[in-house]
DNA sequence: AGAAATTTGTCCGTATGTATC
DNA sequence: AGATACATACGGACAAATTTC
């Protein structure tokens, strides 16, 4: 086959091919991407070029990959959402830094914390827990 | 040849050999590096290897291509630069299910679950910390 | 505990496209 | 236009980590 690559290439397509399906829920945080052969067959790509595309999403934070078991999509930054996945739960809430988040923020243990919490429910159990945990007041 | 990587695999030696030529002076700064032929000789290496060692070079802020031109080593800035480079560390561990998460669950608190974490940093400040946890077994 | 299967990591060689000199 | 240099893509082989049986 030969290598045209007109406007985008190929492993630029597939990569956000995948980034939509993350980012729209389709495969939600914490659980694990199609293996490389499996999207090897899918997109008709070689796994050289499949590999580049998730190169890609990582380099953007949107995926991580284990040796031996799998890449995982990464929670991202979510947009104000109005329609959600039907399984997926959050919420917000405060709490007390314990010794370990405070000494990761180096703040005083019992300094307040803003906790996101994510539920990502699969045929009624509870797959993947995300938590995310910022400073109150923060000037960002 | 076969494809032994005991250690440390051949494009990081090979990134580490140019990272020290750049930053001994040995490659000034704005000038350019071998041509990736010249490379794929001097370390009797595979294009992509090499390919793959510059890769690491330009993650470092070592290096910049240009398509057509080749390879600039740039001046490199050791000192914290403001703002950018956001640096995400992430580490995997297996916690025991406190009650909360137990329930969330549906199992024994105290059963072990796997814990994912990733920080990151921003201007040498912890900027978020975000968790996911999910059941020790089976995948879905 | 150990073997087999699965999945990602590394490396090679080759061919062709695209940008720069 | 021609030469040079990086970009993209394919296919194959073996290594290493993880999971499954």
């Amino acid at each position: 086959m030969p290598t045209p690559h007109y406007g985008q290439p190929r492993y630029r397509a597939i990569a956000a091919e995948l980034r939509q399906r993350i980012e729209s829920g389709a495969i939600p945080p914490g659980t694990l991407l199609p293996t490389e052969g499996a999207l090897t067959a899918e997109f008709r790509a070689s796994r050289g070029t499949i590999r580049q595309a998730i190169a890609v999403l990582r380099e953007e934070g949107l995926a991580s990959t284990e040796h031996g078991r799998g890449t995982y999509a990464m929670p991202h930054a979510r947009l104000p959402e109005s329609g959600k996945p039907s399984d997926l739960e959050t919420r917000k809430r405060e709490v007390a830094a314990n010794e370990e988040l405070a000494s990761l923020f180096g703040v005083e243990a019992g300094e307040t914390l803003i906790e996101h919490e994510s539920i990502t429910r699969r045929d009624g159990r509870t797959e993947i827990v995300v938590r995310s945990y910022r400073i109150h007041q923060s000037r960002q």
